[in-house]
DNA sequence: ATAGGGTTAG
């Protein structure tokens, strides 16, 4: 089928290796210089947030100058990257330091800030803060304009991220191929390919689309699963004049795996190589990943261990991919045996490998075990994230362990790693399963504490927990929570939600 | 932050 394709067009214009890349003269394994980085030093930006976080609104101004900080554009990004979970607090801290006598914010930090606000669908905010940086003359940077598009169009507003992109040259940004290109790959990313499609269609020609563009929107069909569609944009590619590289084929080929197209995808392998294209890396842990989900562990370990032969360095994209299927579909024994393997290799694990072998060891009930490696991370230069700890949890609650779980959770408050919605979300369904009245407390607790750092539940979350204090008799509880809850309502329709 | 591979839920 892809054959066809493959050849057909270009045996009208030219030969065929014109398909595939020409073969470079020498070659370097792209990961093969990965080195242990240096543990970061005690950090400013830490106290920062976590002041922040504390404070009262109206005492903000007050405790950030007792602590006299040096604000600079790279101590401002790290307090805004913290409190990235908490976007209001992160927020006003933000438009206090707009107040500063001196001090001036980067467009960098702009850009964190629309992204924070466009995040909350603040869209108010973020055009705000586009336009003050057009007033300081420090922008809007395409940047910004690519970080509104995204977050539009993650928030089901596709259409207002286009408007974004062809409105921005009123705001005092240039368009270019570059941006085209990001409008194209934020559709194709939230799943809005057909939307990028008519786009692509209509100014192609106006921005002289490349091989980027063309890429972008093969892998996009392969998002969405239609395959076919992505071979159309290919051959289209090839017919006008521009050559196919090693991201097209690797986007192809993973198509093939999303379809569960096993047998395409190694066809489209085998004819890769025929053309003597220099697989690489990336196609080969394509293979791994793509044979391995679909549950063909040995043809996955073997393709792995033809990459070795051939002398091809795994990555560490590679090894996590291979550590996951082992752990998914054969045993967690085997992928440990894996992990010692790189390491002795010297290829340096990193936060994923690590969150996949410590998900892998809780789901087979090592919690000790799984503790162990949140510890050894640190040798690599790795801390646990939020999603390491909400694994953790999350299987500590599941085996009714509910105050190791909310230990853990007291160390995150304590430590560099702050919870998120989904620690929330985890401990508080958790406070359920053994039906006391002081499980339900905890609840409200945590619910009362959530509000507080910025997150909004669910209306079902609350339900849960203002049903279970009156159905336990604790009216006053529930009583406060309800108050709570109509505040949280004011806000939301404030905001328009 | 212009494109392809690895973390996400029973």
């Amino acid at each position: 089928m892809f054959n066809q394709l493959l050849v057909k067009p270009v045996q009208r214009t030219c030969n065929s290796s014109h398909l595939f890349p020409p073969k470079p003269r020498f070659w370097l394994p792209r990961n093969a210089l990965t080195t242990v980085p240096e543990s970061p030093p005690v950090s400013e930006d830490a106290t920062a947030a976590k002041l922040v976080l504390e404070s009262d609104p109206s005492s903000l101004p007050e405790t950030l100058s007792n602590h006299s900080f040096q604000w600079t554009p790279q101590l401002v990004n790290n307090v805004l990257k913290r409190l990235w979970n908490h976007g209001p607090k992160a927020l006003q801290f933000f438009k206090h330091l707009e107040r500063h006598p001196t001090y001036i914010h980067s467009p960098s930090s702009f850009e964190h800030a629309i992204d924070i606000a466009a995040r909350l669908r603040d869209y108010n905010t973020a055009w705000a803060f586009v336009g003050r940086m057009r007033a300081l003359r420090i922008g809007p940077t395409p940047r910004a304009f690519a970080i509104l598009a995204e977050r539009y169009a993650t928030g089901g507003k596709a259409h207002r991220a286009v408007k974004v992109f062809l409105s921005m040259h009123e705001h005092g940004c240039h368009q270019d191929l570059n941006s085209f290109n990001t409008i194209l790959d934020v559709l194709c990313k939230t799943r809005r390919v057909e939307m990028a499609h008519s786009l692509f269609k209509t100014f192609k020609g106006r921005f002289r689309c490349d091989s980027v563009s063309y890429n972008i929107m093969a892998n996009g069909w392969c998002l969405i699963k239609r395959t076919p569609m992505a071979l159309q944009v290919m051959k289209e590619m090839v017919e006008r004049g521009i050559t196919p590289t090693m991201v097209t084929y690797n986007t192809l080929l993973k198509g093939y795996f999303r379809c569960n197209q096993l047998r395409e995808a190694w066809e489209f392998f085998l004819e890769m190589k025929k053309r003597k294209c220099e697989i690489d890396v990336v196609t080969y842990t394509t293979m791994v990943h793509g044979f391995g989900v679909a549950g063909e562990v040995k043809r996955s370990k073997r393709v792995f261990d033809a990459m070795v032969k051939e002398g091809l360095v795994p990555s560490v994209a590679t090894y996590n991919a291979l550590i996951q299927v082992l752990c998914k579909k054969d045993s967690v024994q085997n992928a440990l045996l894996v992990f010692e393997e790189m390491v002795g290799k010297g290829c340096v694990p990193n936060l994923t490998t690590y969150n996949v072998v410590i998900r892998g060891l809780c789901h087979s009930g090592e919690m000790e075990k799984a503790l162990e490696f949140m510890k050894r991370m640190e040798e690599h230069g790795c801390r646990p994230s939020v999603q390491t700890y909400n694994v953790v949890v999350r299987y500590y609650c599941d085996d009714g362990e509910l105050e190791k779980g909310l230990e853990l959770f007291e160390k995150m408050g304590n430590g560099t790693c702050l919870p998120n919605l989904d620690t929330y979300n985890i401990l508080i369904s958790a406070m359920f399963v053994r039906k006391k009245s002081e499980d339900l407390v905890v609840a409200g607790k945590l619910l009362m504490e959530m509000v507080g750092r910025g997150f909004l539940p669910r209306k079902f979350t609350f339900n849960r927990v203002l049903n279970g204090l009156v159905l336990m008799g604790n009216r006053d509880f529930a009583n406060e929570i309800l108050r709570m809850q109509n505040r949280c309502g004011r806000v939301l329709r404030h905001m328009k939600l």
